[in-house]
DNA sequence: CGCAGCATTGAGTTAGGTCAAAAGGAGTGG
DNA sequence: CCACTCCTTTTGACCTAACTCAATGCTGCG
């Protein structure tokens, strides 16, 4: 049977990511089951969108590859970035409660994501204890990490905001076996800013007062961390401005 | 069989709320299995915490009377109100990913909780499609408003944020019969700064603006709202400011 | 090579924060 | 019932972190 030119058939059973997406410890024919989880895999070119508010929802998404922002829209036109999504992430979870998505997925670089039809996945989970077990704890992992955001948003200053941003980034690459001190930003000063809840500006100056300080060495979007001890206090101890 | 004084046995099945935190269209043999999901109801004073960071996740808590607001602390001591929540919703759902919880869940008046344990929903939830998918609803439903919440910290001005705030109480407030234009704030004026992201003056500065311009009445903790059509105004149109 | 989008930096403005004082209520005990 | 205390709220004066506007400089892509 011939696929479409940007769908693929996939199993999850010999990804490299699997243990980032999927529950472990599965035996062998529940391994064999999750397998059909995936419809396809669809690829997303940089720029596109994956879904986007008031879409239909139907699947959930795992990221193969590339690198995800999802942003909500006021009436008026604002853009919230309200994360940035990596390999072996989920995205779509927006979609479940109004079976409509309310935020839109966008491409950052060149992506691949395996589709997974929500409904497979309800069946499934209804079988597989462990699946089930692992749905929850991706939804409550993310209202977790919307928490931390709202700390972030609601109490922290631009230093802090900006450091606890690039220690949760390098934190997550390094998970996936890059470095813990070098890291290549796929967004703009302008999507980090939204995200962060600040201006591009105060981004960049923020970025500038840090290699001045001998934190960071930023050239564009190449950075390299040299003191994560000083980012960290950063971060915890925000009374340490000079 | 005796029961300890502030627990008491309770049945989903004859509650008002059950529309609330219940799937629908359950056939009478599910809702008599549901109703075994409540292990007790238990009664938490003005105050005092019905979990805390750190403690053992167990159970889901739906409130049957009350209200309660969600902080996270960080290390140096500044929390942030992440929520609040009042008859018919359900908290707890930071703890699954973690087995422990992440955030302190505070009674801001005497209140009463059903108590469910999570493996006994999970374990429902396997045979009962409707409750599987409504506990799939309760998670994404938290996370869409979770991502409204950053959208107001990221991008609104004072102003909006009350206006947001405060429609977004009496809308809540009128889907469980009360009046669509007057309320009793439930939480001090600190208590709503850190969950819109601002210190406890502007806050009162922002309802003295309302008052003069004869959007609200404000009486201490009671509000009532003259003129709804100029809060959404404000929402919506950020420019309208004069 | 040249253009368009992105990033940096400077100068001036401002929304909201900080600090301080005073006043209004709610609860307690005499 | 009143006096007292404690907590919350309001308001004023001043300050500052971040925003706005504008100019300039990169750089990667066609």
């Amino acid at each position: 049977m011939l696929l479409k030119a940007d769908t693929l058939k996939v199993a999850c059973s010999n990804c490299n990511l699997r243990e980032l997406c999927m529950p472990v410890g599965l035996s062998e024919t529940e391994l064999q089951r999750i397998d059909d989880l995936v419809a396809v895999r669809r690829r997303v070119k940089r720029g596109a969108t994956l879904f986007s508010n008031g879409e239909k929802f139907t699947s959930l998404y795992a990221i193969r590859t590339g690198f995800f922002k999802t942003c909500v829209v006021t009436e008026d036109g604002r853009d919230q970035v309200t994360g940035f999504q990596m390999a072996g992430e989920i995205i779509g979870l927006d979609g479940i409660v109004h079976e409509h998505h309310t935020c839109d997925a966008i491409a950052l670089e060149d992506a691949e994501v395996c589709v997974m039809p929500f409904h497979r996945i309800e069946e499934l989970s209804r079988e597989v204890g462990a699946l089930q077990h692992h749905v929850h704890k991706i939804m409550s992992r993310e209202i977790v990490r919307e928490n931390g955001v709202m700390l972030l948003l609601g109490s922290m200053r631009a230093e802090e905001r900006l450091a606890a941003f690039l220690l949760n980034l390098v934190q997550r690459l390094h998970a996936r076996g890059f470095s813990q001190s070098e890291l290549v930003l796929r967004m703009t000063r302008e999507e980090i800013g939204s995200y962060l809840g600040l201006k591009l500006e105060t981004v960049s100056r923020t970025f500038s007062k840090f290699v001045e300080e001998g934190i960071c060495d930023v050239r564009q979007r190449h950075v390299r961390i040299l003191n994560p001890e000083a980012l960290k206090a950063i971060v915890n101890n925000p009374s340490c401005r000079d």
